[in-house]
DNA sequence: GTTATGGGTTTAGTCGTTTT
DNA sequence: AAAACGACTAAACCCATAAC
């Protein structure tokens, strides 16, 4: 999919994209292949042709920065499938808004294994900045809104440079609501043990744990966690894919 | 059910630039 | 000169969450 963007050209928009989609031109190298492109006039594919050069040469070192700068976030999502095996999948949890919006939880997932992060135990900057480092993807339901910014507010770690939203993007594909809404429509179950529950009871089981030393509210918070996380990973993939048929019109 | 919060996206409209 | 297009802006809107 990257190999087919041309937004990340300097005066490059969706329309334009379209247009160049339209006529044939539907990768970098039919660009650059192309001896003249209808509405771009010489001069200019002249420097097009050098920054696609560049940009070839960045995604053969598959430098994340680089794309993550000349994209717009909603876009970040067409480097999924390039950066697939440097995706961490994230969600945390916190004591909710009014109680300072503390986080409690941060569940992290690479596509194999799962690690939480707990606070009290072993939730720290260190922790988690090693954990994410080298990671060039970090994918999220409305992260945007809520997870970075409390996590970079708490803890002011360097975050991956990409990062695919899921909360816009399947509001891109009309899949409304929330993520447990979505990830029935797309056929996920939940296990006995968390079936039903929603972020204020992951704010009520910390509370619980918390004044009980109830480790078993901890053990349910973690699991809910945990599949939230996980199940990231599958709806990302589906929302990936039908994002790409839905935007070229699968030429 | 309503409201507040803080982050973000989308949409519609306007304006300036590029291409033919 | 006209058409096509991107960039910019502001307003509307969405989300998770919890207090009320």
């Amino acid at each position: 999919m990257i190999e087919r963007t041309f937004i990340l050209l300097d005066g490059i928009g969706d329309r334009m994209e379209r247009t160049l989609w339209d006529s044939g031109i539907t990768t970098w190298g039919d660009f650059m292949g192309a001896s003249s492109v209808p509405r771009i006039s010489s001069q200019r594919k002249l420097r097009y042709d050098k920054d696609l050069l560049k940009a070839s040469a960045n995604l053969s070192v598959r430098n994340g920065d680089f794309f993550a700068h000349r994209l717009p976030g909603n876009e970040h999502w067409r480097l999924f499938e390039t950066f697939r095996d440097d995706v961490v999948y994230l969600d945390i949890e916190t004591t909710g808004h009014f109680a300072g919006n503390a986080t409690t939880v941060v569940g992290l997932y690479d596509g194999a294994t799962f690690k939480a992060f707990v606070r009290g135990k072993d939730l720290t900057r260190e922790a988690l900045a090693s954990a994410l480092d080298g990671k060039k993807m970090v994918v999220t339901f409305f992260g945007r809104g809520f997870d970075i910014p409390v996590l970079l507010h708490e803890f002011d770690i360097p975050v991956p440079p990409l990062h695919f939203d899921l909360c816009f993007a399947a509001k891109r594909l009309n899949m409304h609501g929330g993520l447990k809404v979505i990830e029935r429509e797309l056929g996920i179950c939940r296990s006995d043990d968390t079936q039903g529950l929603s972020g204020a009871d992951a704010v009520r089981l910390w509370y619980r744990y918390k004044r009980h030393e109830d480790e078993s509210a901890l053990s349910t918070l973690l699991q809910y966690n945990k599949e939230d996380v996980v199940n990231l990973e599958y709806l990302a993939s589906k929302i990936f894919e039908s994002l790409k048929t839905k935007v070229t019109g699968s030429f």
